[in-house]
This record gives structure tokens, C-alpha cells and sequence, in this order.
DNA sequence: AAAACGTGGCT
DNA sequence: TAGCCAAGTTT
């Protein structure tokens, strides 16, 4: 039965295989190494659609791991600005100077799984889709179609081991790199999270979930928690077609990024509201803006005095306001950024 | 091992 | 619309 399971699984892939920038098409040789990590590194809890402009702007500006490797960081964190997570565009760059250092990609699931930014998924994926090398790739999409082939009623993440069991157990020996995209495929159109569309699916033969009747009931989940509501302000202090940006710390929320100054509010507290300078300050209304553990109303201030020189340099710059795009601000600021400057122009 | 860590799209 | 969800990793 698992043989079948698999041979099916593999014709469909043959026959319906999405195309994408990093992938060749089955049964053509393998896509670059360097594609195939930063495109996993990109997909990390984000969706296609929102990497593909990505992706592909990255490849134009750094074509090879080489010129990566070579990149500022700075210029990275920029260009990652929007998509989320940006411990991944450091541990990016960490990890195209330790793979130039050693003087390329080590084919071996072990030896990506030490490198940074590269956990359990990611060193599978690239080790059998770069490499060839068979590994258990299990990801959301492999849970959730594994959870209804085989009916797993054990709540996640509980049922990891056993998911991770059956994954094995139907993942070939040669072509696990095909394998793991069609699993990824299915689960993205046709095994969906609600409403799966069974009549178009390959495996609905072998489908636990399907023969009991109530296959969106699968993967069960465990509760979630309530996000928290948090409240802060971030500052707008402009002077001759500038505003004063700061460097966000490295570590932590928006690591690294480049921001608009705020009142230090966090996931697990409201800003404290004082100003970062002294002098007349306006009400620019309030951006909502949704994190994964916390939801945040930001109150935008704008500034009115002249104490400019109160400012630290070691902590900030002039930025001109025609070149804002080129900041790299994440989204909430981005908003907030948006917001000050159709408050300018009314 | 539980919590931290972004964002946009879909229902 | 408010919540769920997505090619997870790190600490």
C-alpha cells in the first residue's frame, strides 16, 4: 500500500507539477544549491506568492552564493524588508559566508542541519532536492496530508513522531527530492487546510481521513492562546525633507531593522509614552498592525519643535524622504511611514 | 519545551 | 471581520 501511495503520488507530480522560479521540472537535473536554500530559507512560514518577488529579486542582484556572501548585511536586512522573520535574513548571511569558507554547500542533511538559519525541514528539503540524497522532509503540508492519510486523531504537536513516522515510511528511496514538492504541491491545492478537494486528489484511494467521512477534521490541533493587545507610539521627526530614522537592536522583535523611534513598546508590554525629544507634539492618528503574538495600535506623534540637536547620532540618521522606499522598513513602520505622509500633504 | 518571531491572504 | 493559516528556527 505505501509503495502505491508513493508511485501515485509521483506520476501526479510528473503530470501537475507547479512551475516555479527555483524549481526544475521532474525528472530534469536538480536547480542550483544556492536556489534551492534561499528559496527554502524564503518559504519558511511564508507563502509562494509572497516569495516570488522576492526570490527573484534576490537572484538578479545576488546571482550566485559567492556574490550573497560578498553582500553588506545592511543591504540585505533592505532587501528582505516585508517578509517577515528577519532572524532569517541574518542567519542568511551567516550562512553564505560559512558555506564560501568551506568552499561550498555540504550535500549531507547533518552538516546543513548545523548551518544557521537551516533547522529539521530546511536541511531535508535541500538535501534531497539540491542533492538527491533521501531524506524525510515534513513540513506543514506533509503534516497535514500525512494526518489524513493515515487518520492520526493525537493533537499536534504531540503527534509529530508519528507523523514523521508514516512520512518515512511512504518516502522513496531515489526521487525523495520530487516526493517531498508533490507532498508540498498537494497540501497547497488540493489536501487544503479547509475544504480539501478530494475528487481531484491522487491518493483519495488511500485516505483514512477521506473513507471516515471528515477529512478537514485532520491534522487535530491543539488550542491556540489569545494574542494580546498592546499599545505604543512611534515618532516622526522630520526636518528639510528628512526624517530621523534608528538601527532596532539586533536581537528580538524586528531584529536588526531599521525603524521609526517608538516608545518601546514590546510583545509583553505597552510603550511607556515619553518623547524622544522635547517640544510640541501632534496626534497622526493610529496604525493597527497584527504580529503573530501580540496585536498593536500604534499611535503615530509628529513634531513639531526644533531641539534637533538633541538627537543621537550613534543611534539614528537623516533619512531623505525620497528615497524612503529604499529604507527597508518593516511593514508596521512602513504603514506607520504612510500614514505621517498623507498627514503632510493635508 | 514553550515562547518568540512578521506578514498578507483567505474565509 | 476576526481568526486561521503558510515550504520553521532559535533559545
Amino acid at each position: 500500500m505505501e509503495d502505491s501511495v508513493t508511485a501515485r503520488l509521483l506520476d501526479w507530480y510528473d503530470k501537475c507539477a507547479r512551475v516555479l522560479p527555483w524549481r526544475s521540472p521532474p525528472g530534469t537535473p536538480a536547480p542550483d544549491p544556492y536556489r534551492v536554500w534561499l528559496s527554502e530559507v524564503m518559504l519558511q512560514q511564508t507563502t509562494v506568492a509572497a516569495v516570488i518577488a522576492y526570490f527573484t529579486k534576490f537572484t538578479e542582484r545576488w546571482p550566485s552564493i559567492a556574490a550573497l556572501a560578498a553582500a553588506p548585511e545592511e543591504e540585505i536586512m533592505a532587501a528582505w524588508a516585508g517578509l517577515g522573520y528577519y532572524s532569517r535574513a541574518r542567519n542568511l548571511v551567516a550562512c553564505a559566508r560559512a558555506v564560501m569558507e568551506r568552499g561550498g554547500f555540504p550535500e549531507s542533511e547533518s552538516e546543513l542541519r548545523a548551518l544557521p538559519g537551516l533547522g529539521a525541514y530546511t536541511a531535508a528539503a535541500v538535501a534531497a532536492i539540491a542533492f538527491g540524497r533521501r531524506a524525510v522532509v515534513v513540513d506543514a503540508n506533509v503534516e497535514r496530508v500525512v494526518a489524513r492519510l493515515f487518520a492520526i486523531d493525537e493533537p499536534l504537536p504531540g503527534a509529530r513522531k508519528a507523523i514523521r513516522y508514516h512520512a518515512d515510511s511512504i518516502t522513496p528511496q531515489s526521487r525523495s527530492g520530487d516526493f517531498a514538492q508533490a507532498m508540498m504541491d498537494l497540501g497547497a491545492t488540493i489536501c487544503t487546510a479547509r475544504e480539501p478537494r478530494c475528487l481531484l486528489c491522487p491518493l483519495t484511494s488511500d485516505c483514512a481521513a477521506r473513507a471516515g467521512g471528515e477529512p478537514a477534521r485532520f491534522p487535530v490541533k491543539a488550542p491556540k492562546k489569545a494574542r494580546p493587545e498592546r499599545h505604543g507610539t512611534a515618532y516622526w521627526i522630520m526636518r528639510e525633507g528628512q526624517v530621523w530614522l534608528v538601527r532596532r537592536p539586533g536581537k528580538g522583535l524586528l531584529g536588526g531593522m531599521r525603524a521609526l523611534p517608538d516608545d518601546n513598546w514590546t510583545a509583553r508590554s505597552d510603550g511607556h509614552g515619553t518623547t524622544p525629544l522635547d517640544g510640541t507634539w501632534r496626534r497622526g492618528g493610529v496604525v493597527q498592525h497584527g504580529f503573530t503574538h501580540f496585536s498593536l495600535h500604534l499611535s503615530l506623534a509628529l513634531y513639531d519643535g526644533a531641539q534637533w540637536a538633541a538627537l543621537d547620532s550613534r543611534h539614528g540618521e537623516w533619512w531623505p524622504l525620497d528615497r524612503l522606499d529604499d529604507a527597508g522598513l518593516p511593514t508596521v513602520f512602513a504603514k506607520a511611514a504612510r500614514l505621517a505622509l498623507v498627514g503632510e500633504t493635508e
